[in-house]
DNA sequence: ATGGGACCTGGAGTGCGCTCCAGGTCAAGG
DNA sequence: CCTTGACCTGGAGCGCACTCCAGGTCCCAT
């Protein structure tokens, strides 16, 4: 039963992986998000773990609407190396800070829609004046 | 100290009072996203109570990303009468679905980002060997 | 009467993030 | 040998939500 033990994933494998197009793929790594990637012999695209786990880590950014600009910022650091870890992290909490925003603000949102669906659900009540059943 | 008693609105106050551009507001109004406003003699909108009101439940909803087109529906039915308000509801009551479940993606992707700041913070503390300073 | 400011119109332009396409290569299976 | 399927390229196109513009009107204050 020879486990496959390469050290690679092909671009099929990644997208799905990541429930991303292959056009999506090398959307990314033509925007700089991605290092330029490894290629076989025929020029296929061979992804290594780095790539997958940076891909990781962008799809988060990308599904909390990091824009692709900051994205590929946060991408050059990473390529320029190890003493850029600081920096990075200050991308990452700055993030973070304004999902926490970003957060609230739906929640104060969702507080408004609330009162215009609860003021509309008393306007069906009065409405239709059904009795309040009583249990006996 | 006349009391400016006006029943209506202007693009400007209207545009403040939402932090809207008079493009956008006019735009929302060619998308029907508000009803056909009222003019002034000179052309100019007048908006009544009502559309201020509407305006205010489009803002909240614009800005936890319903699209347009779905507020274009929804004020359809604000258009159509009382007999909607059910309906109404159910628009409101969708997007409210939809708003929880993106907060719960949200502090999910937010917890995949923290591991990895925690993982960067990890890798200075090594680098910096820094003696733990212990209290006498 | 003149200048400024708020507003009007229709239509073109913008920025973002993909998404699609034509035409091509390559490797494996029947 | 031929087909199939996965992938390649450069570049065009798309959908959304605005945003901008030129050229015009109206009204009020100096």
């Amino acid at each position: 039963m020879l486990l496959d033990m390469r050290d690679y994933y092909t671009p099929g494998e990644v997208a799905e992986r990541f429930a991303l197009t292959l056009d999506t793929l090398r959307y990314y790594e033509k925007a700089g998000l991605l290092r330029r990637v490894e290629r076989s012999p025929s020029g296929h695209r061979r992804y290594r773990t780095d790539d997958v786990e940076l891909l990781h880590l962008v799809r988060c950014l990308r599904d909390t609407d990091m824009p692709i600009a900051r994205l590929r910022d946060f991408a050059e650091l990473v390529r320029a190396g190890d003493h850029t870890v600081p920096d990075r992290v200050e991308v990452l909490q700055g993030h973070q800070r304004r999902l926490d925003e970003r957060i609230a603000e739906l929640r104060d949102r969702q507080a408004v829609i609330q009162h215009k669906i609860d003021y509309y659900l008393g306007v069906l009540a009065e409405r239709t004046p059904e009795p309040v059943e009583e249990t006996i």
